[in-house]
Formats: C-alpha cells, structure tokens, sequence
DNA sequence: GCGACAG
DNA sequence: ATCTTGTCGC
C-alpha cells in the first residue's frame, strides 16, 4: 500500500475539516452511483459509476478501472481502498454528475470521514453516503412504514439517519458525504429507492462491478 | 479483557 | 467483499 494505517487516519482526520455539511448544491439532473468489487485470486479490482437522469432514473452512462488493488480492508479506512479505482472510473466519465451517492458512510465513521465524504472532498462534489449495515452509532427502532427513520447517535451528536426505504424491509444508513444537508441525503435516497431497498444508483453501479468482475477476470 | 467492526 | 441452492413470498 502506498499509504500506511497511521497516516491513514491522520490524513482523514485532516480532511473532514473541508466537508461541507450543508447544501451547496446546483440543479441536480442527474445522478451517480458507485460501486466496487474484488477478485483476491488476481488482486485486482473493478470500480464502477453508472450515471443516471434524476428525474426519469434512466441510465446515461456508465464507466468501469480495473486495476491492482492497494490497500487492505480496514473498518475506518474504507475509502483509501475503494476511492482510487472509483476515481479512475470517474475520469473516464463525459458526463460530470450533480450528485454521487456512495455504497459506504459518511460523516457516519469514527473519524467523520468515510468514503463518501472522501470522494466528495476530492471531487469537490456533493455525495451522501448510503450504507447497508452499520459502522457506529445507536439508534431506536425504525417503524416499518417506508419513509420512517430514526437519528443515528454517536456521543449526543446525530451523524446520520437510520431510513426505511421499502415497507417492511431492513433500513439502510444515510449519513453527509460533502456539500448536502442530512435532510436532503435522505429526500434524495428516497427518491432513488421508488421500488428496491437501495437507490438505483447503487444496484446499477453493482450490477455494473459484477457484470464486468464476472466477465473480466473469471476467465483467469 | 470483551464486543464491534462500511465493503 | 466473497464463498453458495434452494426456497418462501409478493
């Protein structure tokens, strides 16, 4: 790995003094989702990002690296494993998208610096983090309507909100990546979640990494 | 020491 | 993340 797990986590506590925490946002017509996917067996490793019209969800484009990968998997310093083949896929993109919601947290981690707000701060583009399971925090019961949420709670201070996006379906944790409001990270997943449990965004860009994991690399 | 721990 | 079949339910 080119960076070491102590300067690792000193760097982010450096960055997410630059995360913006309230809208800073321009019309948004569309979309990101991003996503990524390993194959140990070679050490490498597929990025993706699928572009998606806000209104209609309709794919625009979509963009893949593959590449080494450099970093292990350490809970905290997700986003220096994920965010080099993201950023590759991301240069290769004709389309530069409003928005990217991220398959990981955001202000949500230890450090208040997850993926999303790493990939926002680089890009200078607002994201929200929107993860499957969670990395801190308490939170009560969520009712099992969708649209019901309840705070995510670390140390008195709400980092993120826990949101059901499908009745009866497990929640999923929506939390700032650069330049949103909490408020309008969890209007935008639910607007990108009309039918599944997570956004369009994000099932397109994982379909896209394992589709293209799939066809690129079993072969070896 | 024990449990938790994004993907 | 990935390893993995069938199966219950809308």
């Amino acid at each position: 790995m080119a960076i070491n797990i102590h300067d690792a986590e000193l760097l982010q506590a450096s960055l997410a003094k630059q995360v913006i925490t309230h809208n800073e946002l321009n019309s948004i017509n569309t979309v990101a989702g991003v996503d990524v996917a390993y194959h140990e067996q070679s050490n490498q490793v597929v990025g993706a990002i699928s572009v998606l019209d806000a209104n209609t969800l309709e794919l625009l484009e979509t963009q893949v690296s593959i590449e080494e990968i450099s970093f292990p998997y350490v809970p905290g310093l997700f986003s220096f494993r994920e965010l080099p083949p993201l950023l590759n896929a991301f240069e290769k993109l004709s389309i530069r998208p409003d928005l990217i919601v991220c398959d990981g947290h955001g202000i949500a981690h230890p450090r208040r610096f997850g993926l999303a707000c790493h990939l926002g701060v680089t890009l200078n583009l607002p994201t929200i983090g929107c993860a499957k399971t969670k990395l801190i925090g308490d939170f009560l019961p969520v009712e099992q309507a969708r649209g019901q949420m309840s705070d995510l709670i670390v140390n008195e201070e709400v980092v993120g909100k826990v949101l059901r996006t499908q009745h009866n379906v497990k929640p999923v944790f929506v939390s700032i990546g650069h330049k949103i409001s909490l408020d309008a990270a969890v209007d935008w997943v639910l607007k990108l979640s009309p039918k599944y449990r997570l956004p369009e965004t994000t099932r397109q860009a994982d379909q896209l990494v394992n589709k293209t994991l799939k066809s690129k690399l079993e072969l070896i």
